[in-house]
DNA sequence: CTTCACCTTGACCATACGGTCAGGAAACGA
DNA sequence: TCGTTTCCTGACCGTATGGTCAAGGTGAAG
């Protein structure tokens, strides 16, 4: 049975392992080299050495420079949304709030990369994502604000401006994956240590949680 | 007497009067075009274009496009090392940190260029201004770390981690400039208003606030 | 007027880049 | 085994870019 279910697995795969672990590998080194050059400044060159693969095999997978940069920055906006899940089914701010800190800052220390392409694409006017701003994340924020100016209306937290709160949670939490080399570098060089990033979720969460007058 | 005075003022200039006002423009169309394009995206000819000279211009005034970027990568470090006095000779944190507040976010609308390619820089592993990191910033980080650690000793505000707060301070404001466009398209495409700016800066002011205990 | 330093610029060059393609290898189904 | 689909890749191409240069223009000093 075990056996079946690995063939199963397997079976319709050797084809598609390939290509699956090309788009993986290739994908993996694209954020990387996106989030380091840009995508004016990263070649498909560098892509491809970084993969491990001829550079005309990019071409294969991902037709132009432009699709593969689009595929980098939908996947990091579909870890957020993701991460946004701990925002509902919350009874109150402190625990909604607090766990989508928790979140996002996670998701600043595993997947850096993803967020600069991101703050990258923003930047520069979001030529290629500009459409998700105006649908996915302008209801997923208008949906958070109601969330929050509910707690409000039941007093759970004081009156402040839900949009603006939003704003300094995406900066605040994004500020340790887009700034982290300058943060390393304030910390004599050295990546933070896991104390450290305790420390500073603690630090983030406790100042966000009391300055909207939940805790 | 007026007269005597344009002249003393205009005299030995007409000759450096056009190189500084070349300069200037190459610089405003520079830092422009590095922020919407990033470093490697940019080139001589758009910038120069937008400068209104001819390509081979630039280069007459500035070697290399390394050179032209490290210029402008140093303005709006100065312009930010200004806004920290804001900081210094307070009685507290609610004068110290609010007054730094508001002179970030001023240059966050009036700068978002400059911001966006600081930003840039740093996410692409600050290649150019390694050094103001590990100097200058670093000492005045320092400095106002200290500064911070006083007023919690003094029983002023409630006993965070400085270092975080410094941080959350620097992502908020810049959010404001170099996630401009995501704000606009959140605020159905529109740039935020004189009334929607004062609200931004108010709200900031006032989570940061409360959020480390000074009011 | 002459001189000289500074400024301007069209034309040019070498390079590097994104992308193409043809031909071959490898995997799969029958 | 054979045919077919998928995958692989070295060689190549057109273009755009950063940078150069030589020749000419321009303002000011003597």
């Amino acid at each position: 049975m075990s056996g079946d279910a690995q063939i199963s697995r397997l079976k319709p795969g050797r084809r598609t392992d390939i290509r699956r672990e090309n788009e993986r590998a290739i994908l993996d080194a694209a954020e990387k080299v996106f989030a380091e050059a840009g995508f004016g400044g990263a070649t498909m060159q560098l892509i491809a050495d970084m993969a491990g693969l001829p550079k005309a095999n990019l071409h294969y997978y991902f037709a132009t420079k432009e699709d593969l940069y689009r595929r980098v920055v939908q996947q990091i906006f579909e870890i957020w949304l993701d991460a946004a899940s701990s925002f509902d089914n919350a009874p109150g701010p402190v625990e909604g709030i607090g766990a989508y800190i928790d979140a996002k800052m996670d998701i600043s220390r595993t997947h850096p990369h993803g967020s600069k392409v991101w703050a990258s694409e923003v930047m520069h006017g979001a030529p290629v994502i500009q459409d998700y701003l105006e649908t996915t994340l302008r209801d997923w924020t208008n949906g958070r604000i109601a969330v929050i100016q509910r707690w409000i209306d039941e007093g759970k937290m004081q009156p402040i401006n839900p949009r603006h709160l939003l704003y300094m949670l995406w900066a605040t939490t994004q500020h340790y994956a887009d700034f982290g080399h300058q943060i390393q570098t304030l910390n004599d060089g050295k990546p933070l240590t896991d104390t450290q990033w305790r420390e500073a979720k603690t630090s983030v969460r406790d100042m966000v949680l009391r300055g909207i007058g939940a805790i």
